[in-house]
RNA sequence: GCCGGGAUAGCUCAGCUGGUUAGAGCGUCGGAAUCAUAAUCCGUAGGUCGGGGGUUCAAGUCCCUCUCCCGGUACCA
């Protein structure tokens, strides 16, 4: 007999230099985590792995901008993160690091198994190498003068001014962006991985899959148009998974190649964590388990392509059953980014929302054919119209109904008959459809179908009117509200991958334990009459305009802040010009008596003698501003602080707790004005 | 520049290999009901399917072209 399938899932690696925004999740980690708990609920073998990604020169260069360790980098997103998708409800059964130990023995040991099969070639080529830093600098690392257009910040993969795509041995003038100091040419060997051999055997496979989606085929088309070129797989960099062949100091594997592999390690880590360290290869490699990336498309190639081609030439893992990848999820019309200061962190809508409101408004608007659009104003419609309209309200009127006139208990049912058995049998016809569409990775469908479900429960209550019957049939009446209950645990079941937390109160407002929260049971009776129900609770309050304006301020300006741009709050170029910015000198300074925060600044501007009162006494002494140039508001209408007279404003910057003037690189006469 | 994807009701989106009056949810409007978070249920109205041309008995669906948006890739002749 064959063995049960086993479904071995994985979300996208997230990348430990940033925090997770909704558009991650959108893309590639709720629904996973949908399909995932559907699938326990059905009884299937399914296990569900991700983590952090955390080697590359991007932690390198953010380590080095900020003055810190790599390990640092990593510890804050990925601890960040874990956490924020627990928040969300997503449930991994790991998520781990690519920085473990039996991750870079499992790299290692992938690796080396291509090295002893002789698939790896190793080729020199030139590049650029910092003698004061001892090391080859990333292509990123590298800033110079661009050859196309003459831009002197052009990077060294890409001129940002006229969009070339560079490399960095093009460059006029290169010098490394962190010491400034200017590179030699130096020869390096790097192995390479024979993409290019794999084409065919890839194509073939890949053109096999008839119920992949259409996007990830396309994707991959191009690519094979284009032609697979060798790819190197190592790097000259210190942070990463060492190369673990003799003679290879300073390299390590490039993090495209070593990445993915983390899948395969962290489902070890996974069974050791269990006790069972051999268990990782019945999903790994035995023909019954079924591999599923969830990704976003921005990894396509690495999925499909790249890491497939890797397995092949290993040979001893499983090639991925599917690749579901979403497409991406904007904002108000843009992209999800952090330089457009538009991105909606996870760790801060946790604090807003429940996580099932969150949950529900994503999985509603699944970017799964084409971009989708996110809105502040959809997710509180979403609540408003749909969770606590149709779902919120079926579960508190027939509990509140079964409070108030079954002294909280379960009714009994008697007088059931068959209009009841229709609307349970209906509902178990829609977990069937639902199903069909679990399985076929198609959740907006699912999500909808299943709100069908739950309206056509309202409908039933509707239809039986059971607060007529309860005056002339009370039998009759407790068989309607004891099927309303029933359907409550069935809408429990129904809804728990999308609304886990939900389903969960549901079943505590229903008094009722697990042991028939599975699939199989929607449609079906499960409930006791005579059980006294729960407390009852309202599942999803109202959401008000107000919170929704306040958050979206909150958001633009702490965007602002972050990025130093407003967000949606762009001005005219005439708008800037009504400030009047000049240079200042300040001649003299004294405290406000009687004033913890005011300054009171003598200053000369263009000769004519001004004076202001600041509120930086708790960051500057008087002696410390005498003299200096700075930056003041000359037209701000005059106004009294503490009785004294403040004719302008001058301009700090302020962040957590630290302030800083504005002052002047070098000597500028006052009363310069300053645009 | 080249390659790929997109443009469908007020909003968010479905529409497989071309086939009867173009769909759903939400919103709008009208009605029923009052157990319930003024929540439900029923019904109604809304689209020259980005513009233009073509193939066909028949096109949102195929072909050409233009406009706009998004990716990828290339600056070589």
């Amino acid at each position: 007999m064959k063995n049960k399938t086993k479904y071995l899932v994985t979300a996208a690696l997230p990348y430990a230099n940033n925090y997770i925004h909704i558009g991650h999740v959108a893309g590639a980690y709720l629904s996973p985590d949908i399909y995932v708990r559907y699938r326990r609920l059905k009884n299937d073998d399914v296990i569900f792995i991700s983590g952090s990604d955390e080697h590359g020169t991007a932690i390198e260069m953010a380590s080095i901008i900020e003055k810190v360790t790599p390990q640092e980098i990593i510890d804050r997103y990925h601890f960040s993160n874990k956490k924020a998708f627990e928040d969300l409800g997503i449930q991994f059964d790991i998520f781990s690091r690519t920085s473990s130990e039996i991750h870079h023995k499992t790299a290692q040991e992938f690796f080396l198994n291509l090295i002893n099969k002789d698939i790896l070639i190793k080729k020199s080529d030139k590049q650029l190498y910092s003698e004061k830093e001892k090391r080859f600098l990333a292509d990123r690392f590298i800033t110079g003068t661009c050859p196309v257009c003459g831009y002197e910040e052009a990077r060294g993969d890409e001129c940002e001014n006229c969009g070339s795509n560079l490399s960095p041995l093009e460059l006029i003038n290169p010098r490394s962006k962190i010491t400034g100091d200017i590179p030699v040419e130096k020869e390096t060997t790097h192995y390479y991985f024979p993409l290019g051999k794999y084409q065919e055997k890839l194509s073939d496979w890949i053109f096999s899959k008839t119920d992949w989606k259409p996007n990830v085929i396309n994707y991959c088309k191009g690519w094979f148009k284009a032609g697979l070129r060798d790819r190197a797989i190592t790097r000259d960099l210190d942070w990463g998974v060492k190369v673990p062949v003799e003679g290879n100091d300073g390299k390590v594997i490039y993090v495209w190649f070593e990445a993915p592999i983390g899948y395969i390690s962290m489902t070890k880590e996974l069974f050791i964590e269990r006790n069972d360290s051999d268990k990782w290869k019945e999903y790994w490699c035995s023909e019954d388990s079924k591999l599923i990336h969830f990704i976003g498309k921005d990894n396509i190639v690495f999925h499909s392509i790249v890491f497939p081609a890797m397995l092949m030439a290993h040979g001893d893992f499983n090639l991925p059953y599917n690749i579901p990848a979403n497409e991406f999820l904007n904002i108000g019309g843009e992209k999800f980014s952090k330089s457009r200061g538009n991105g909606i962190l996870v760790k801060d809508i946790v604090k807003y929302f429940e996580p099932d409101v969150i949950r529900y408004s994503i999985a509603s608007s699944f970017p799964e054919n084409k971009d989708s659009e996110f809105n502040w104003k959809d997710l509180l419609s979403r609540n408003n119209n749909e969770l606590a309209a149709i779902l919120g309200n079926f579960i508190n009127r027939t509990v509140v109904f079964a409070k108030s006139k079954f002294n909280n208990v379960i009714p009994g049912e008697e007088s059931i008959n068959n209009l009841d058995q229709e609307i349970l049998d209906q509902f178990r016809r829609s977990s069937d459809s639902v199903s069909a569409f679990y399985d076929n990775f198609r959740f907006r469908d699912a999500l909808s179908e299943t709100m069908n479900a739950v309206r056509s429960a309202n409908k039933y209550f509707n239809d039986s009117e059971p607060w007529k019957l309860f005056k002339n049939d009370k039998e009759r009446c407790g068989a309607v509200i004891h099927t309303c209950l029933e359907l409550c645990h069935s809408i429990a079941v129904l809804i728990s991958p999308v609304l886990p937390f939900t389903a969960e109160k549901i079943l505590k407002i229903l008094n009722k334990d697990k042991s028939d929260f599975n699939w199989s049971n929607i449609g079906r009776r499960v409930l006791k009459s005579g059980t006294e129900l729960g407390e009852t609770e309202i599942l999803f309050p109202q959401i008000e305009d107000s919170q929704i304006e306040k958050i979206i301020s909150d958001e633009s300006e702490s965007n602002a802040v972050k990025n130093g741009k407003g967000s949606g709050n762009l001005i005219e170029l005439d708008d800037f010009r009504k400030v009047n910015l000049k240079i200042a000198r300040i001649i003299n300074c004294e405290k406000v008596a009687k004033s913890k925060k005011l300054l009171k600044l003598k200053l000369i501007v263009g000769g004519i003698e001004k004076q202001i009162v600041s509120g930086i006494a708790e960051y500057y002494t008087p002696e410390d501003l005498i003299g200096k140039l700075i930056v003041v508001v000359d037209n701000l209408k005059p106004a009294k602080l503490m009785g004294i007279d403040s004719e302008g404003m001058l301009l700090a910057a302020k962040n957590n707790g630290e302030l800083k003037i504005i002052t002047v690189e070098g000597e500028i006469s006052d009363g310069a004005e300053v645009n």
